[in-house]
DNA sequence: AGGACTTACAACCATTTGGTTGTACGATAG
DNA sequence: CTATCGTACAACCAAATGGTTGTAAGTCCT
């Protein structure tokens, strides 16, 4: 019996690749912090705009982020429910460690990679 | 004023990639539950021992496992501190997400990347 | 209408990643 | 001693990643 509906693998690929840049969890922490159009975020990086287009669509593809349309500019803003769903999979690691029952396999159709 | 002295871009970008791999997570999760050699992995996944090896080589290098020699095999063991670490800078995004205060310019020498 | 600004996206390139097979080597069993 | 088991590692390959430049299109201003 799965205590709660995981996210799929998919999913969780996405997030933490996500966040397995230095670039993209910079461009997160400023727009969690406060909204920013894309070029406003592009001018902070040493690299090309197209590039930090393509972290930001990273970054909504794996719903850490949200964009919005605004007139001719587009605005990126932070989503806390998505950090919040990866912190909840890390505190299931802790679990299982505190835990330490054995006979894990049932509950592991959660980060299933077998399907 | 920086709260806590933040791991490195380098070893945040190792630590998210080696959990965006579902392989991955499901080993880390098993070991968390249970020391395993890395030849009892193996015959859990469908793909060859080599491979296997590289995940938990990758998980090793992220600090999320702990090899250790016993005779002829190599017990991989799971290391909650990591997992605590990436726990918390998540929930520092949170953080940022609830004060929002804006001008986060000098909090952000944390997650870095222009070094 | 025309020009500047913001975004989108394609094409391309180098490097990394995730997998394979094959070889080698130390530790254990007969 | 020899065979086998568990591991390590190199070489190789296809696909994904992170970057580039160039082109096009929608929006705002005059």
């Amino acid at each position: 019996m799965v205590v709660s509906p995981e996210p799929s693998a998919d999913y969780l690929d996405g997030l933490f690749g996500a966040l397995a840049d230095a670039t993209r969890r910079d461009i997160l922490a400023r727009v969690m912090d406060a909204e920013a159009s894309v070029s406003e975020l592009a001018a902070r990086y040493p690299m090309s705009f197209a590039a930090v287009q393509k972290h930001v669509a990273v970054l909504e593809q794996a719903q850490l982020v949200v964009k919005r349309r605004d007139g001719r500019t587009q605005r990126v803003a932070g989503n806390p429910d998505a950090v919040r769903r990866a912190n909840r999979l890390l505190q299931q690691f802790e679990e299982i460690w505190r835990s330490r029952v054995g006979g894990l396999d049932e509950l592991l159709s959660t980060s299933n990679q077998g399907e």
